[in-house]
Formats: structure tokens, C-alpha cells, sequence
DNA sequence: TTGAGTGTATTAAGAGAATTAATACACTTT
DNA sequence: AAAGTGTATTAATTCTCTTAATACACTCAA
């Protein structure tokens, strides 16, 4: 299912989260599927299985997985997913936007780089 | 000058940026006023002179301070540690609004947010 | 009901980075 | 030249993070 690489200097859970997460948000792996058992990941990726179930913990704080005790860890409908990246955002967003207020960065500044960075189209949905 | 807080989890350099930092912004510390010196300040904290150069050390990276060997440290003027604080915001500004179009969140929920946070007021300053 | 599967909680060991200290060096001024 | 200043290097220490060991709790099916 997935490849560690242990060149990386990052944590083995750090790894497993990102892949995990780039196959569901690629659509590899589809709303409602069934993850492997922690231990049988565990077992795959020669690892201890608290690792895993602290990469599943981390993947259900970020809105990707669902758990139901003793059945097993499953993906999340796209739909929530999503949302949940967009709100993630728009909390980093206000707490920028507040630091700045709080600077007095003149708002023109800001809008200068919005408009350079969010580019207003014709006729884009809302 | 300032007092440490050792119930405080936070390393001492960071607690001493931190207490200096504000003396500068709130103007107790005036424009080329000369900072103790790395071994003074150690030596009234009871602390290694080491960490006392790392403090000075990133305040002057952050633009609050400026050194000149062999006489001292010393607050840099009000106009340039203010650009630079203004400057770290819109560096994060930016990132987060790479992050955002990454993540596809809709431009104009972005709008509403920075209209309710930065309200435009009449007759302001650019 | 029991056994094999599942996720969870707790505790501890190990590794590695971050912090601080010790010490020697280089520059400025008097 | 001496006393004061900042700087660089190296090492000891502390501490957090990561991972592992192990026991517990729940679900389902035989």
C-alpha cells in the first residue's frame, strides 16, 4: 500500500500520514473504505502498531478518517474531507489577517496581494 | 531590566527576546539606546553569557537590535524594526493564501473573513 | 459464550534535537 | 597594553519527541 523511506529525516507516523493522505485526497481511496487493521499495517510496514494507530489518530483530527471501535478505521465522504481542509485554512487565514490588523499593516497592502495572489475571473463560481 | 520566570516551560533566550522585545515596541527602550552588554545582562540574570548572545542574537535577526563588534548592541531606529515586523505579516499573509487557492477555498468566502476583520473605514490611510 | 479480530490506553525505553555552559578568540577604545 | 565588547567552537546536559511493550475494551461470528 505504501513505501517508508528511512533516508527521511521526518517521523515514520509523519510518513505514513502524508501518503495516506495524498491517496485519499487523489481518490485512490474511495469514501467509506475499510483501512487496514493497525496491526496488519503495522505487521506490512515492519512497525510497531502504536504507530499506526497515532497516524490514524492524526488522519481522524484532520477530518480524513472515522473510527468505529472494533471494527476498524474508515475514509471519510469527500464532502467532509473537504471541508475540513477549507475550514483549517480559513482559521490560519483569520489568525494572519488578526496579527496583521493587530501590526497595523495599512490594508492596502493586503489587498494588493490578495488581488496579485487571488486573481478575480469572469464568471467564477461564488 | 527584566526578570526571568523559571516555572516558565520555555527556554530563558526565548523568554528574554520576548520581555526585550516588548520594552522596544512599547518604547521603554528608545531608538540606539545601547543594551547591556552580552556579559552584564548574563552576569544580572545569572546566566550563561551564551544565551544572552542568543537572545541579542535573534532580536537582531528580527530586526530590533543592530551590533557593532567590540562596542555593543544597540536598538535599532522605530521606522526600521516597525518594516520589519510588516514584512514577517505579509510573508505569512502570503503563505497562507498559496495554501488557500491550493486548497480551491472559494474566493469570496476569503472576502467576507478580510471584510469583517479589516473593515474599511472612511477617509483611513491607504 | 468464547475466541479471534479490532481499536485504545498506559507506561517506559531510546534517540535526537534543543538548550545551556565552558572556553578561547577577535575587535575597539582608552 | 589592558579592560571591555561581541563571536566562534565545542561539549555537556536536559528534555521532548518518537517508538515500543503490554494490557485493556469492544465487536462479531462460530
Amino acid at each position: 500500500m505504501i513505501a517508508l523511506d528511512y533516508r527521511d529525516k521526518r517521523p515514520i507516523y509523519e510518513q505514513i500520514v502524508e501518503k495516506l493522505e495524498k491517496l485519499i485526497v487523489c481518490g485512490a481511496l474511495e469514501s467509506n473504505t475499510r483501512m487496514p487493521s493497525v496491526r496488519s499495517l503495522a505487521m506490512e510496514l515492519s512497525v510497531n502498531p502504536n504507530t499506526i494507530q497515532r497516524a490514524y489518530a492524526q488522519l481522524e483530527q484532520d477530518g480524513y478518517l472515522y473510527t468505529i471501535v472494533g471494527r476498524g478505521n474508515y475514509v471519510t465522504c469527500e464532502a467532509e474531507w473537504k471541508k475540513g481542509r477549507v475550514q483549517t485554512v480559513l482559521k490560519e487565514f483569520t489568525e494572519v489577517l488578526t496579527k496583521a490588523r493587530e501590526t497595523r499593516v495599512p490594508r492596502g497592502e493586503l489587498m494588493a496581494l490578495f488581488d496579485r495572489i487571488y486573481p478575480e475571473k469572469e464568471g467564477e463560481n461564488t
